[in-house]
This record gives C-alpha cells, structure tokens and sequence, in this order.
RNA sequence: UGGGGCGUCGACAAGUGGUCUAAGUCACGGGAUUUUGGAUCCCGCAUUCGGAGGUUCGAAUCCUCCCGCCCCAGCCA
C-alpha cells in the first residue's frame, strides 16, 4: 500500500487537514506501506513557500513522517507534457481558441448538453504545433487552453472536454520562469498518483465526480493506474473548516493571525496547548465514512482531557484572587506543605508548596448567600484547603462601595497538613489557593469556541458571520496569582490548574511574566447544574 | 428520469441475508467513591435501522417505488 497527503501550499492546514493526514500515514502504517506528502502546486497565483514550510512543520508535529524527499506536481510538469502531447496524437485532445465565457457558455447547464467547439476537430499537427507555441509563451493568458476530447454531452460535467492546460504567465514558486502553462488539476492528479505508485488515491467527496475523468486520463495514457476512494470531510461543530473564511479572519483582524488559539488550524491548536496524541485519538475515534456528519467538537475536547489527566502535573492557580486572612494563623510565619503532582500519576511525585497567614482564593469559590447545594466557602462555612488545612469563614470585609475585598477566617490546626478532623465531621468542598506573599502574578488567556453557533458555515443559520461569533471567544485576565515555580514555566510546559482547568505556557511569556493559555477547561459539573436551574 | 453520492440512538459510527429484540465512543440520566463538584467505577440509554410495499423459513442487509439531504455548470484544488 502506498498512499499521499496532497496539500496545496495555498493556506494553513486544519484540523479537518489532520484527518486526512491520519487516515492516509494512518493507513500506510498499518498495512506496511509508505505514505507520500505531495505538494499539489499546480496553481502559482495562490502558492507560496511559507505555506509549505508551515505545512512540513504541521505534519511533523502531528506525529508523521512521509517518504523522502517530499514531492512536488511541479516536479512532474516535464512528464505531464509529454503525457499531453501524447493525447494529443491520439487524438484525445485539442487546443482550444475560445474564451473563457465562451467554453462556460458552451458547456451547457446541468440538464442540457454543450456544444462542441469550433476547434475541436483540428488536425493533430496543428494542436501539436500550437500547444508547442502556448509553452514557448507565444500566446496571452487566456487566449488558449489544452482540452480533452471526451463528450460534450456527458451528464457529468466534467467529461465535458475538461481543460487540462491554461496559460498563467506567472513564476512558479519551484520551477520559476520555466514554464507559464500550467496543468489543471484533472491533469496532473492521477498522473501524480500514478508517477509515484500510489495504490490508493484518497479523497474528500466532492472529487467523487472527477474520478470517471480521472480514470479516462489514465486509461488513455495506459499509465499505472491508482486507486481513488472518496471520504467524507471532517464538520466540526462550532467551527468553521474553509479556507477562505480562514484566511478573511486573519486578514481582517477577526483572530490574532493563522496561530490564534481559537484557530482550528494546526497551528492554532498547537498554540492553545493540544497535543499532537489527543489530535491523533480525536481522528481515530471519528471514523471515516462517505456520509455527511458534523462531529461535535466536544469530542475533540473529551479526547484532550483524557490525555492531559493522565499527564498533566496539578498545580494551584488562582485566577481572580480575593484575599483570605487566617486570623489565628501566626503572623510572618511561613511553611511548606507537600503536594502532590499528579494523582493518576505516582511517578510524578510530590513538591513543597509554601503557605502563609494569607491566601489568595478564587472569587467565585465564596458566596455571602450560597444556596444550599453550594459546598464551598460561605459566611460561617467550612471548606478545605487544598493540601493544607481546614478552614472557617468568620467574618466578610467590604469596602465602602459593598465591594468584598477580604475574607477573615480561622483555621483548625489539627488538620494541618491536610489531615481530616479527629471527629470525623466530614468537609465537602475543597478549594485551591495560593500564598500572598509567595504568589507569582500572571495573565491568563481564557479561550472558547470563537462561534457561538454550533453550524456558523450554515448560511441559513448564520448569515452574517459576525453574529455567530462567540463575544466571550477570548477573555484575558491579568490579575492571576499562580504557585512560585510556575514563574519559571517554559514554553510547551502543560498543567492541571486544580480544579481550573488544563492551561499551557504561550509564546508571548518573558521570564518573570508568564502568559497561559487555557486550553480546555475541566468538566464542570456544578456549572452544568447552575446552567439548568438545578444548584438551588 | 442531467450526473454523482448519502440517509443506523442527541453526535460520530460498526454492521452488507440468520450469532442483530443492532458493537463501540462522545453526550445525556442515575448511583458509588473522592483532600480537584476533576478522575475512577457501576447502571441506564435504538424491539429498531428515512418511508411504504415485496422477495425469503428469516432483511438494517436483496428488489421496487417514494421521501429527504449533499456535491457538480473555475482557464481553483
């Protein structure tokens, strides 16, 4: 089995790229074959190079590594000529005078039939001669083509004499001011595949189509003959997969660039903190079929989680701070407690945590009213430190616009240390804080689905893209206060907030101000309850 | 009668004549457990396979008709 990944080095790749790159390296590894990456750079007007070394980067990341050296259409430009000219002799091909307005004119409509072009009947002689001229630059873009001579009448569109070279007087990434005929993708696809061996050609659906043409180019050429198969695209819910609209969000400032964390590219994946394993799961667990679907993305975020419980250290982060006193804790003293790293994970160990008189804890862990199934802190309430004591809130301090600003509170010293209280009164909530005069400040990114419609390619749905944008996509919070030693954290360092969420070090971080993106957030059953009504 | 596809639980998706009163995963609901309302563990979740007929001892799987959805009229890929 040897299959390709064909991109066209025309934009980022996406997460709806990374299924095809995990079905077709998928397949190669699993049957003992090889896997291509083919650069599809038929087009110069689109291509760039910076495509393709982001796109070399993105499927190394993702985990792949393809046959060397990566190939090129462009390498196969010579090959692809002679094969026209080829047809040409046979008969199968001609070159064509007429416009473009004038070939879409003729071509007929879904129901009815085209005409034939006046030059379709030339002699071989003179297409061979003018198709010669059309490479030696003699004619304007536009001027003439190369088409296939196959049924003006087809039910199938593209049977209808397909053009397989037009005149793009435009340098080529690769092959500069060799060449300004360039072949269509008809034309230089399945001969790729066949040049390189490819037994399985795999494709999105709407080539489905093509492959009657595909098939004919081959037949007629009497070349090594792939296999294509078509899949589905990947939908994901929440997200918007096309290229074009990409691209308008990049450029109109919609999202921070092609790496913005709310991207569905790879790159913006990688930014936000995903790992290139729970990608891969992620493309397992969706199947691959020929219906339509849309996947809830959901899954994609299950599939992050479950990987990073398992590897991520737990550290306490506390991301709007309110500020806890411990009334009967000695002032200036300082101790440390020993937490541990990672409980799914033995391996991982313990590290000192320092504690003082005052803490920092989360806002939203304290109400001055609670409902009753509120289990965290509360006038006259107890709730758990987290690795360090039992703790009751004694007394609420505002300021003069009724703002609280501070919690008093005492401790009970018996459980120091994170022990449970001899009397065996049991405490339910347990809150993450961290040490004031320890606390290390950062910002901290918070990131949701930038569409808050769950199908914004829907027109229907969603006819102004701007409306379907999710208002709260990014909210960034400069006030956090975060463990000592995450002031040190390095750039691809992954972490538990307890109790937060899964947050990754982001590139804009200098040594002393740390920068964290979350990049998925913890399953959150009491919000879910607070959503539905149900935490009274 | 343009051509090409697709329709199995809320979302994916196995299954292509009997082992199907239909696998698995996510989601959802319930319970246990828990120093993360996290994790973990149990339990529940399509008598039905777009619909209607038919063939057959037997159909999600075969046949017929119907319905719905997607793709195609770039000198883009």
């Amino acid at each position: 089995m040897h299959t390709r990944f064909p991109p066209e080095p025309n934009g980022f790749l996406h997460i709806g790229h990374a299924k095809s790159i995990c079905l077709n390296f998928g397949l190669a590894r699993e049957f003992g074959g090889k896997c291509n990456l083919r650069y599809d750079d038929t087009n110069p007007t689109k291509e760039e190079q910076v495509y393709i070394d982001a796109i070399n980067e993105d499927v190394r990341w993702l985990g792949f590594e393809w046959e060397q050296p990566e190939c090129y259409t462009s390498d196969y430009f010579d090959r692809l000529y002679e094969w026209a000219r080829q047809l040409i002799r046979q008969g199968d091909a001609y070159v064509d005078d007429q416009t473009a307005d004038e070939i879409r004119e003729t071509r007929g409509t879904l129901k009815e039939p085209g005409t034939e072009s006046p030059y379709r009947n030339r002699p071989v002689e003179e297409n061979l001669d003018l198709f010669e001229r059309m490479k030696k630059g003699e004619f304007d873009e536009g001027k003439k083509v190369l088409r296939a001579k196959i049924d003006m009448a087809s039910g199938n569109l593209n049977l209808r004499d397909p053009v397989l070279y037009r005149i793009l007087k435009a340098p080529h990434p690769r092959t500069g001011n060799a060449w300004c005929i360039y072949p269509m993708y008809d034309w230089a696809h399945g001969q790729s595949d066949s040049i390189e061996g490819i037994t399985h050609s795999v494709c999105t659906l709407e080539f489905e189509d093509h492959r009657p043409l595909y098939d004919w180019c081959l037949d007629k050429l009497g070349a090594f003959h792939p296999q294509q198969i078509e899949f589905a695209r990947l939908q994901l819910s929440h997200t918007l997969l096309s290229k074009r609209v990409l691209i308008q969000m990049v450029k109109d400032g919609t999202v921070n660039g092609w790496d913005d964390p709310r991207m569905p590219t790879i790159s913006g994946l990688r930014r936000r903190g995903y790992t290139p394993e729970s990608i891969r799961e992620f493309c397992e667990r969706i199947g691959v079929a020929k219906s339509n679907s849309t996947v809830e993305i959901g899954l994609l975020e299950h599939c992050l989680r479950e990987e990073l419980n398992k590897t991520a250290r737990r550290v306490m982060a506390v991301l709007n701070p309110l500020k806890l006193v411990i009334t009967n804790y000695p002032e200036g003293q300082t101790e440390e407690f020993d937490a541990e790293n990672n409980p799914e994970d033995e391996s991982a160990g313990f590290r000192k945590v320092p504690f003082s008189r005052e803490v920092y804890i989360e806002r939203d862990d304290f109400m001055e009213d609670p409902p009753k199934k509120f289990f965290r802190l509360g006038p006259g309430r107890e709730v758990r430190l987290k690795h360090a004591c039992i703790i009751r809130c004694d007394e609420v301090i505002k300021n003069d616009a009724g703002e609280i600003v501070e919690l008093h509170c005492s401790y009970d010293p018996e459980t120091r240390g994170g022990a449970n209280p001899a009397d065996g009164r049991k405490i339910k909530g347990t809150l993450q804080w961290v040490s004031v005069p320890h606390a290390v400040d950062a910002e901290v990114r918070l990131y949701d689905h930038l569409f808050s419609h769950e199908t914004p390619w829907d027109s229907k749905a969603c006819p102004e893209l701007q409306s379907c944008l999710n208002p709260e996509s990014l909210t960034v919070l400069k006030n956090a206060k975060v463990e000592p030693e995450l002031g040190a954290a390095q750039l691809g360092d992954r972490f538990q907030f307890l109790r937060m969420g899964y947050f990754s070090v982001d590139p804009d971080a200098k040594p002393g101000a740390p920068v964290f993106n979350r990049t998925v957030t913890l399953k959150d059953t009491w919000g879910k309850m607070v959503s539905k009504g149900k935490a009274g």
